[in-house]
DNA sequence: ATTATCTATAGATCTATAGATAATGC
DNA sequence: ATTATCTATAGATCTATAGATAATGC
């Protein structure tokens, strides 16, 4: 029953994988330790041998996520002439809307995350920082000008408009929460003046 | 043990209003009937003769939160002079960001719900429609022109931001979204012109 | 007589642990 | 000899149901 200790490794990385797609599936609390390990064609009784607790896995597996979906923006962006357009292409789009399982883990874990543990509101945090540079460094023009504020709107706007339109079973509705979501991000990142920020 | 009809009606609303903060607290999976009906003062036995189903309480609660939610927006636009900044202020601010079991239940529950049956995704998808008219109404100015788009652009944004700032753990951070969010609703809503919206 | 709520329980599932097994790694 | 994974299980909790109880409503 024992395996070598680059498989033991390899069936770890399985773990991790499979759950970031169950976690983004059926939420942290909608899957249990069994089906996790399933998902790696494991049983549930080697599970702490690899993982201190399920809330561990649920660290390691956010962040697995998050990073996942940060290479994809980086991706998509650099085999487009015009990247920014490309990620709201992909992000606000009918494709990524049905893609729970795969799609980013704010839209499919973002109210979940925020009742976990810091250990796994950690890698979100680090993924959301990541997710801004990213828009930072796509932004056309002006850049300097608030162009962190604008970072943050955009990735807010795009996380609320895919999370809305999961909800909605209004097709119609759906699809126009994608689009006025992606001629806003798109007003948002032209933008050249700059508005006051206090609140 | 048994009392009035309408001690049973007083009871059963209080489960209900019980479970609408209850749930937003802990998430559908996070909480349990036993827990549910303490809530109220009751026991988990005599939960079957008032729900069908754990789901059809989570719609009732659901209805319940987002109807509560939509009257606190317009009582809140109703008692100030600029209504939208009212709204603005209260919804993006770091109390409604903290008060997770009676804020919005889009923030608190969002991709939790995407996750639901449809009996619960419908008193969703109708509180969505009733926010959004009241956005149009306090929208200034040049109504008409996209005035649809740019009202699910700023709902979108606000529930994401709050979404988001309640993940992060760098308080900086968070309130920093939370500003960039309310100068970009601010934004949305002034804008004049429209942008085309296809993706 | 009806019925709202109670206690109690069935049967499934949850997280976590214990001990067996068998292949690896020294 | 060590250890990665397995089967099995403990103890708690989950949704849902059954039957008892006692106050209401006819």
């Amino acid at each position: 029953m024992r395996v070598s200790r680059a498989q033991a490794e390899a069936n770890r990385e399985a773990v991790i994988n499979a759950a970031s797609q169950l976690f983004r599936e059926h939420g942290f609390d909608g899957i249990g330790l069994k089906d996790l390990m399933k998902g790696a064609g494991l049983t549930q009784g080697g599970f702490y041998k690899q993982f201190g607790s399920k809330d561990d896995l649920a660290a390691q597996a956010s962040r697995r996520a998050m990073e996942h979906a940060t290479r994809r923006w980086s991706t998509v962006a650099a085999a487009s002439p015009d990247p920014l357009e490309a990620v709201i292409g992909l992000y606000l789009s009918p494709g990524h809307r049905e893609e729970k399982s795969d799609g980013c883990p704010l839209v499919a874990l973002g109210s979940d995350a925020a009742r976990q543990s810091e250990e796994v509101r950690v890698p979100f945090q680090d993924g959301i920082a990541a997710h801004l540079e990213i828009l930072e460094e796509l932004m056309p023009a002006a850049e300097g000008t608030g162009s962190h504020q604008r970072a943050m709107a955009m990735l807010s706007l795009m996380v609320g408009a895919v999370t809305i339109s999961r909800i909605l079973r209004d097709e119609e509705m759906s699809l126009h929460f994608l689009n006025a979501a992606a001629g806003e991000v798109r007003r948002i990142a032209a933008s050249p003046e700059q508005l006051e920020t206090s609140i």
